[in-house]
RNA sequence: GGGGGCGUGGCGGAAUGGUAGACGCGGUUGACUCAAAAUCAAUUGUCCACAAGACUUGGGAGUUCGAGUCUCCCCGCCCCUACCA
């Protein structure tokens, strides 16, 4: 170990060299390690077949106008951190960046100034570029990606032909979200304030559009299941599931019949319900206002007038009405009735907007005794209402019911699990129904009407119908337009350009039309993580030896908002290719975690209407890349939200500089025991608290471990230098510099990493806490593994305690060895 | 309505059922300074002049020798989702 002095000319010429400045200056020295490690490509990684593989996967970043979030390196630092002491556990790391570059503000940048998004973007990713590079991160910047670049983009649209082939896209009429004013579709994100349009505040309406579709929902089941396969985070499990929402129950039919008796042409109303046992309470049915019926059997209906009108309104409610209002509207439609299998009852039919059309069969039995929204809606329009379950009253609320059945024929006396099995065998038995699954998930709607998007590769055929471009032809790149404005009537700017819309039929070559319509943002960071594998290759979205050595992600990280949209579709999409043959595992990540979120001082969300972002430029400016890093660490509990504080980004920078200063005591010298206990502690802790996502602790051991190293007149070396190591994947850049200066021609990144010795962790004494009758009276001294016997001996001579017994006589003691000693008198 | 999370000093937060408040911020006092900043040292949960002692993890009950931690009930806050039958 060479400490300080590094045998290259005298002792006097090494301290003048090295004559420490008052103050670490961490200006020039993160710039010089930062271009050390581009210049020697300290961070490029390649297949190592002798080498066990880490992969490390954090959300890549949309390149927005905003720059770089204060958010985003909370994500990028832990992951940093993990990837670094990886590495130098002698892990093959991957630790890649890029950028999901499709998106709407750079498309609304371009229709309001003209620069073509893949300028504004090309720009975008620049400052992002310089951002992250300024943190010190360990990506491998050579497999950087661009979600928006042809070369990438090319399988984004080959993958697509591989859904469109396998019959998982389809084309089908949903209605989507239409500003009349701006004249454009809009997506969830962009509705504001229940239904208006976020860039004109006007007034969004439904609009009915054909839409690539892609059949996640075939995937619903493994989607779920498979989630026992994997290491996510609870919450991430739970959030997924509830969002497929499985539930299981039964379609029932219920025969449909005219006041004169007669049949309904023959139809049946069918029906989910997750409680077929309850169908005797079943006093009418409500259909939802889009149900193909309604229009279907107009005819039939004495009121014709009411319900169209209904229908009318209610299309023109927004979502957020619908759901608010309380009260509950509908229209009778008279002139039919239903007949209820069960009790061959005939009830009165609805339509309210309370059903909807996208779950289930648009249509359900109400069974208003035991649903609070059947239940309102009876008592709106005075419908009976039977009990059919014990328990509740019904007179005030709908109830769950507990116990056996009453009033319902067969089922009476069952609880409600034989229940449901006899009603649907009774179902079965007499051809009205079954049981069935359903889900709230929907299917993907895979159109956006937008420019700045993956073309979609479809071509439409008078004659062969819809034709999917030959490989050869990919990729289909974007068609320079004038502007990004979408036409009048809701088509995708890319209709505009005439040209590119005429072709020909790749199948027959008759004259054909393009799709016009783009893929959404969710895309391009569906399969991101395969193309960091091999991202220049050009025969293969990734080549099977570096798929093999490389998947799966070994941890990926990344913010809850993203559990529903992008690590569903992600999941969804590695399955499909999985299915395809295409990739070897079927799921994608082994382990997912999630931070909190950073919000601004005042405990907002940071936004620039609210006056409270921090700006990471200013913070790396001021303090540095490294307190920086720290501070986003130690600033609470990884998975936690939190406020941004400046004072205690301060506290750790003042870390950071008493670390430095405490280099003025390094000499080469021999540790002693408690030297050793104290390195071999923080080395363990720093190592599980890693490991386990403890941030915040791993960085209060290094401060416990340095409160230590300060009280010491010298420290030797091999402390400072053990405390170097385990730094430097947090604060990088210090610890490389301050590596250099103990002398060394290595990198410390390069370093191994140290491992804790137990043994040499352990104290030799122990401070044992002593309770009478379970309250604490003091603490004793005791040797380490002392006997119960010695120990409550030492605890029974304390004054303290001989007070706290007084004449009573001992009852029992318990001892936890070197913890605790309990002396119930 | 459903799902998830959280509640500990002035603040951020630590605590495999075993000394509550680690570590940091802030505060107080002192050293250095003409002074301030920076830095260093001491101190800092509350009540009490001090000591002794008592109290203390949103509230209440319970299990236990022992509960911030486990169980039940209640209160409050945050996030996601939502007439999902």
């Amino acid at each position: 170990m060479t400490a300080r002095y590094n045998g290259k000319g005298s002792w006097e010429e090494w301290q003048k060299e090295w004559a420490m400045e008052d103050r670490y200056n961490f200006r020039t020295i993160e710039k010089k390690w930062q271009k050390i490690w581009e210049d020697e490509k300290t961070y490029k990684v390649e297949i190592d077949n002798n080498k066990e593989k880490f992969y490390a996967l954090v959300e890549f970043p949309y390149p927005s106008g905003q720059g770089l979030h204060v958010g985003h390196p909370r994500s990028y630092t832990a992951l940093d951190i993990v990837s670094r002491k990886k590495r130098m556990q002698g892990y093959n790391v991957l630790y890649p960046m890029g950028f999901d570059a499709f998106g709407l503000p750079a498309e609304n940048y371009a229709i309001k100034t003209g620069i073509h998004p893949a300028i504004s973007t090309a720009e975008n990713i620049k400052v992002y570029t310089r951002q992250l590079k300024s943190l010190g991160f360990s990506f491998d910047w050579d497999r950087c990606v661009d979600t928006s670049s042809p070369e990438y983009y090319k399988w984004t649209q080959w993958m697509f032909i591989k859904f469109f082939e396998k019959g998982m896209a389809y084309k089908d009429k949903i209605s989507i979200n239409w500003c009349p004013h701006c004249k454009i579709g809009l997506a969830n994100e962009e509705v504001i304030n229940g239904n208006h349009c976020e860039r004109c505040g006007g007034e969004v309406v439904k609009k009915e559009k054909e839409q690539w579709m892609i059949a996640i929902t075939k995937y619903a089941d493994r989607l779920i299941d498979d989630l026992d396969t994997v290491d996510f985070i609870e919450r991430v499990k739970a959030q997924q599931i509830n969002w497929i929402g499985r539930s299981e129950g039964a379609e029932l039919d219920f025969g449909l019949a005219l006041k004169n008796g007669d049949t309904v042409g023959g139809k049946k109303l069918t029906v989910f319900t997750t409680r077929p046992d309850t169908a005797f309470g079943v006093t009418y049915m409500v259909l939802a206002p889009e149900h193909p019926y309604v229009e279907e059997l107009m005819a039939k209906f004495e009121n014709p007038e009411e319900i169209k009108e209904y229908i009318k309104t209610s299309k023109n409610k927004s979502d957020l009405d619908r759901t608010i209002s309380e009260e509950k509207t509908g229209i009778e439609l008279k002139g039919i009735k239903a007949k209820n299998p069960y009790s061959n009852e005939l009830i009165p039919v609805f339509i309210s907007d309370y059903v909807l059309m996208g779950y289930g069969t648009g249509a359900i039995m109400a069974v208003p005794a035991h649903d609070q929204r059947d239940y309102d809606f009876a008592k709106a329009f005075n419908l009976p209402i039977i009990p059919v379950l014990e328990g509740g009253d019904i007179s005030k609320e709908a109830h769950e019911g507990e116990g056996a059945h009453i009033n319902s024929g067969f089922l009476n006396g069952m609880n409600k699990e034989n229940g449901m099995a006899a009603a649907i065998k009774y179902a079965k038995e007499h051809g009205f129904g079954t049981a069935k699954v359903n889900f709230k998930l929907r299917d993907w709607v895979f159109s956006r009407q937008r420019y700045w998007g993956e073309p979609i590769p479809m071509v439409n055929c008078p004659v062969c119908g819809w034709v999917p471009l030959k490989e050869h032809e990919l990729p289909l790149t974007l068609p320079e337009v004038k502007d990004y404005l979408p036409s009048d009537d809701g088509e995708s700017p890319l209709a505009k350009a005439k040209d590119w819309v005429n072709t020909t039929c790749p199948k027959c070559g008759c004259p054909a039309k393009r799709e016009t319509d783009t893929m959404p943002n969710w895309a391009g960071s569906s399969w991101y993580f395969l193309r960091y594998a091999d991202p220049h290759n050009d025969e293969a979205f990734a080549s099977k030896e570096a798929l093999d050595y490389w998947m799966n992600v070994d941890w990926y990280n990344g913010g809850m908002e993203h559990t529903t949209l992008h690590l569903l579709y992600s999941r969804f999409w590695h399955k499909f290719l999985y299915d395809c043959g295409l990739v070897n595992t079927s799921e994608p990540y082994k382990k997912r975690t999630s931070h909190g979120m950073i919000l601004g001082s005042n405990g907002e969300k940071m936004s620039k209407s609210r006056g409270n972002v921090i700006n990471p430029d200013d913070i790396v400016a001021n303090y540095g890349a490294d307190s920086f890093r720290l501070y986003e660490m130690f600033m609470g509990p990884f998975d936690q939200v939190v406020d941004w504080n400046e004072e205690s980004l301060n506290g750790v920078y003042r870390f950071i500089g008493r670390v430095y200063g405490l280099f003025n005591k390094v000499y080469k010298m021999e540790p002693t025991r408690d030297d050793l206990r104290a390195m071999h502690k923080c080395i363990i802790e720093v190592t599980e608290r890693v490991d386990s996502m403890k941030f915040n602790t791993a960085v209060s051991s290094f401060m416990t471990y340095v409160n230590y190293l300060s009280s010491l007149n010298k420290i030797p070396a091999e402390l400072y230098a053990a405390l170097l190591k385990l730094m430097s994947p947090f604060t990088p850049h210090f610890a490389e510099e301050m590596w250099a200066r103990l002398g060394y021609n290595s990198s410390v990144v390069t370093e191994a990493w140290p491992v804790g010795d137990a043994k040499l962790a352990e104290d030799d004494t122990v401070t044992i806490a002593v309770q009478v009758n379970g309250k604490m009276r003091g603490t004793l001294e005791a040797p380490k593994n002392a006997s119960n016997d010695e120990v409550e001996k030492l605890a029974l001579s304390l004054d303290v305690v001989k007070k706290h017994i007084g004449g009573n006589t001992l009852k029992k003691v318990i001892v936890v060895p070197n913890k605790i000693i309990n002396i119930v008198a």
